[in-house]
DNA sequence: AGAATAAGTCAACAGTGCTGACCAATTATT
DNA sequence: AATAATTGGTCAGCACTGTTGACTTATTCT
């Protein structure tokens, strides 16, 4: 029985029209996600690396002294998984690491100079690309972006630097990481 | 040598605040992706399947009778990955494979009774995720969002589905891949 | 007949998650 | 001062998912 008085036009369902947005979505998330960690992805495969590699080095870099845990806090992976990579990071001369002297527990990280310039060089490619994105898009266009991105994020205090402005620090990640 | 007939306030370096704009969105993409895919993977590992399985069962879902070659180009793997976890899932009964009549090399994919109850499980849980984001967005916001990822596609015509709907089928998929 | 295409297979390897079980240093609590 | 909690690290093993490379089998195109 279908509903007369519907504003769209033909009666077509609703329901099946929202479905339809929600699952264009979920592909487009998908389609730019995959080609937005493809060249990284090659320069990192070049020197040995891996993606994870990537994603830790992008953080020390925008978080200079951030602390393992905090980074753990951020990459929602294992400490495990991560002390494989991150050892390999200081190993290989991209990462280097000194005690907090507040509170000697804490390992302080850093990306070295060599380290830098691979994070330069790799999110070169991902930077351009959202840059395109952007200006293609138009200003408008990438505040919707961002508003609904933010929106799919879980807690979004949980997040590493300056995505949103409000002054809540309810728990998750210190502070200080939240000022960038 | 600061521009004073900058429209920004306090002499800010514009190229200082498109980089900050820039990996704004990096980080938004990276925790929206985070947060996307931890659901499905966790009733995924439940059943022993991981989000490989998910990303074929989805767009066999969403494709029917897609050919293997197809789902290759979309998920742009090797043929030896897809078919460890496609061979999995006919196993397991998830998948239905059968031959294409016109072209017997051809093998059509369809997901079983099964497949399509676990596809909508999984999707429920992101296409709820996207369902809130959308709706606390707006309307005008969604399109932003879907512009800009958009613009993010290597080449927006190997898509899968109706995410343009402009008429040139230019190389990629075929065309009846783009009109779901 | 021969080339090209579509699919499948076996083997090996690398990267990246995970759990579990520990250890060591340091700091906080009682 | 003793105990507990935090921070970081390590070793071992396992699972998933991507990769190359080398083939085989059908089927279709030229």
């Amino acid at each position: 029985m279908p509903d007369i008085k519907s504003t769209k036009p033909s009666g077509v369902n609703p329901l099946f029209l929202r479905e339809e947005e929600l699952r264009q979505g979920i592909e487009l998330l998908f389609y730019a996600y995959r080609d937005f960690t493809a060249g990284p992805d090659a320069i990192l495969a070049e020197i040995g690396l891996g993606r994870a590699h990537h994603r830790a080095i992008y953080f020390i870099g925008r978080n200079p002294d951030i602390t393992v845990s905090e980074l753990l806090a951020i990459l929602r992976i294992t400490k495990q998984s991560l002390s494989r990579v991150l050892g390999q990071l200081v190993r290989e001369g991209y990462v280097s690491q000194r005690t907090d002297e507040v509170d000697r527990r804490k390992r302080l990280l850093c990306l070295t100079e060599q380290g830098d310039a691979l994070e330069r060089r790799l999110t070169a490619d991902q930077r351009a690309r959202m840059a395109r994105a952007y200006r293609e898009a138009g200003a408008e266009a990438v505040d919707g972006f961002r508003s609904v991105l933010l929106g799919m994020i879980d807690d979004s205090a949980s997040v590493s630097a300056t995505l949103k402005d409000d002054a809540d620090p309810p728990d998750g990640l210190p502070t200080r990481l939240r000022r960038a």
